[in-house]
DNA sequence: TTGATTTCCATAAATTCCCATGGCATCCCT
DNA sequence: AGGGATGCCATGGGAATTTATGGAAATCAA
């Protein structure tokens, strides 16, 4: 099904310029979904910050091609095919990774994170999370706290990996 | 699918000539997709303020011309095909965007995005919108109030991602 | 001429590019 | 096995370039 796979938690330093490292394991996978051209040899990152949540999805440029796709196969025109459009393309950014591997996260991406004026200054941590056909990036501290209660929740979550029914 | 790509959310200052600046990003496309020739270097714009909203859209070049496509592969004279016409064609302009990365905002247009002739006076904001084939010129103000509530009124928007049924 | 529009110039801030460093892990050689 | 040597990776700092934007000058139109 998906060729790529993001996967695992990474923590990186953003810097007070916004610049952050894609850990080289994410970088690889984006490379193989966006092979280099004549005009450009530096892969794409497909960052979307409309979707909800405090982080910001991240695809590769085939892995943003599919869901694309996916939009574009609701009637345009559509209330529903309006607010995707609002929600996933408006409210994304396309990012080149230099070739440090680095990139500069956008304003609108920080802000959907929650990350402060005060943050950025300082320098903060990063959290990046794969998700197979995308990864998210999180404020470290956010994730943590949103995250960290997984196992009380859901004591016994192999439990209920049975496939739903039809 | 297409090739260019707007993305992206973008506020820019208009002043009191109704210039403003395109966004670097946004200019890109604009420029691959109305390569120079002998007669002319800057790339254009075609601004279609007839098909309804609080808004102009605008097209590069290249995407004018695969709009313009579908609208003629309606059956000529009938009357969605007129319509069509009015709309897109008639109520459209062409601009060009000067060597400092601007535009004049014509007056058919800022009358369709709401821009009063205070506004003008004293300046103020216009929201640059990406929708992949097009982007979208609103007033900020007016952008800010059509588009905050997506996210109450959508709560959990990815879950509505899934294709429609065949 | 006068008002409007377009071109040109100026600049501060933001962004991008380039180089440098330290830390790990791997490889290689004796 | 030891111990460099090598190379990739994450990160920092500064130089160089681009952007966005304001204002003045030049051109155009009525």
């Amino acid at each position: 099904m998906v060729q790529e796979a993001f996967k695992g938690e990474f923590y990186q330093k953003v810097d007070s310029k916004a610049r952050v490292s894609i850990p080289a394991q994410m970088r690889r996978i984006l490379e193989q979904g966006d092979p280099p051209d004549a005009e450009r040899t530096r892969p794409r990152i497909v960052m979307i910050y409309g979707a909800g949540g405090k982080h910001a999805q991240c695809y590769s440029m085939a892995g943003a091609r599919r869901l694309y796709a996916t939009i574009y196969s609701h009637e345009e025109g559509s209330e529903l095919r309006d607010d995707l459009e609002i929600a996933f393309v408006s409210r994304s950014v396309d990012v080149e990774v230099d070739d440090d591997g680095r990139i500069v996260l956008p304003p609108k991406v920080r802000q959907r994170m929650g990350v402060t004026a005060d943050d950025l200054a300082k320098g903060f941590s990063a959290t990046f999370s794969g998700k197979l056909d995308r990864f998210e990036i999180w404020k470290s501290e956010t994730y943590d706290a949103e995250t960290s209660d997984i196992d009380s929740v859901n004591p016994d979550i192999r439990r209920r990996l049975t496939p739903p029914k039809p």
